[in-house]
DNA sequence: TGACAAACGGAACCTTGGTTCCGTATAGTG
DNA sequence: CACTATACGGAACCAAGGTTCCGTTTGTCA
């Protein structure tokens, strides 16, 4: 009854803080680097934690995934929504597509959690990855209108040929950089002169 | 010492046979829908034998997937090599990349099997990819020559646009019909006109 | 038709990886 | 400095899925 407000009830620990960030330091970097896959005792034992102290501060593994991986849609978002220094539409619809891929089929986790199947990460994510998808609505959407991309390509299809290419990228046979291969894709949807 | 030639023992009972085209037929049909994260009891159900049975047969999880794949690769190699009934190279090596593409996306299997690591089918089936690898170099060297695609991008990039363009269809979001993106790529890979 | 090797079925086993539980250690406070 | 809530560590637990084992069944051949 009395202060059902429930305005921050404790501060939390300093040590807890602490080690909350030294999990989230590792298991970012050990995703990028692994991918989803990686067990979690592993996360732990390079954050110096045990795995109690893990799952105290992330109920889940895929609590633990979410929090990483909507940081870094959010990153990709403030990039996509961040203004038009150049002038040309279309290179900067682009250019934002060859980083995002770079940083795509750099951060393994990302990926995963885009391409794999069996998490539904896209359920949690859904409003971070809606926006991320919206913004890059707008940057395809000015390019058309300038008359330099195809407008017949929707920004679903972009993604996924983004997406995919990152996914192909990575595995398949030897290195082929996810830039470059975004390079042909984007040729692909120059409107042919 | 004596008959050390090995000229076939036995010529495998009948039932034995039946069982074993069964438990193929069945593992192509289940991994090509729903991948090969299908467990094999399954594949032993729907095959209609017990998982002894299977594992008589194939040693391991993975020999039964490899069998299905060398398969799949085989078909696909038999028309890469196809005779161009057409004229244009350009067409016939975009035509296979497109029927590659609904091949590789309707079978769930072969997108794993290319796309996701933790599987070294690559090492198993290496011969029978690198034919097919052989074989679609030649239809990219053609069209090449011909003058109407660039050579700037090599076959395993060709490759790795293409399966990864399937992964990216199949998974993330919505449908993204496979075909409809190799064409965005296949449209990438033209000479600028 | 009887005998035997080959094949069958599926319970049991093992490993891997996520998650829980609880006794112990410690930051924060009077 | 003592006391308590908070946090910690990691052993133990559980489920899933691949693989093995062995008693039973069944083709095949004389």
């Amino acid at each position: 009854m009395a202060g059902s407000t429930e305005a921050e009830p404790r501060p939390m620990r300093a040590d807890a803080r602490r080690n909350r960030q030294r999990i989230l330091d590792a298991a970012a970097a050990t995703f990028a680097a692994e991918g989803i896959g990686v067990p979690v005792d592993v996360v732990a034992e390079r954050a110096g934690v045990g795995i109690g102290t893990l799952y105290r501060h992330f109920p889940t593994k895929e609590a633990l995934f979410e929090a990483i991986v909507v940081d870094r849609i959010d990153s990709m978002l403030a990039r996509a929504t961040a203004p038009n220094e150049g002038d040309d539409a279309a290179e900067h619809f682009f250019s934002f597509l060859t980083t995002m891929a770079s940083e795509v089929s750099t951060k393994h986790d990302l990926t995963d959690a885009l391409a794999q199947a069996g998490f539904d990460l896209k359920a949690r994510c859904a409003e971070k990855f809606d926006q991320l998808r919206a913004a890059i609505d707008t940057l395809r959407q000015r390019a058309v209108d300038q008359g330099s991309v195809r407008g017949d390509v929707g920004t679903d299809e972009v993604l996924s040929l983004v997406v995919g290419v990152c996914v192909g990228s990575g595995k398949s046979g030897a290195a082929c950089p996810a830039e470059r291969l975004v390079g042909v894709v984007c040729d692909g949807l120059r409107v042919r002169s």
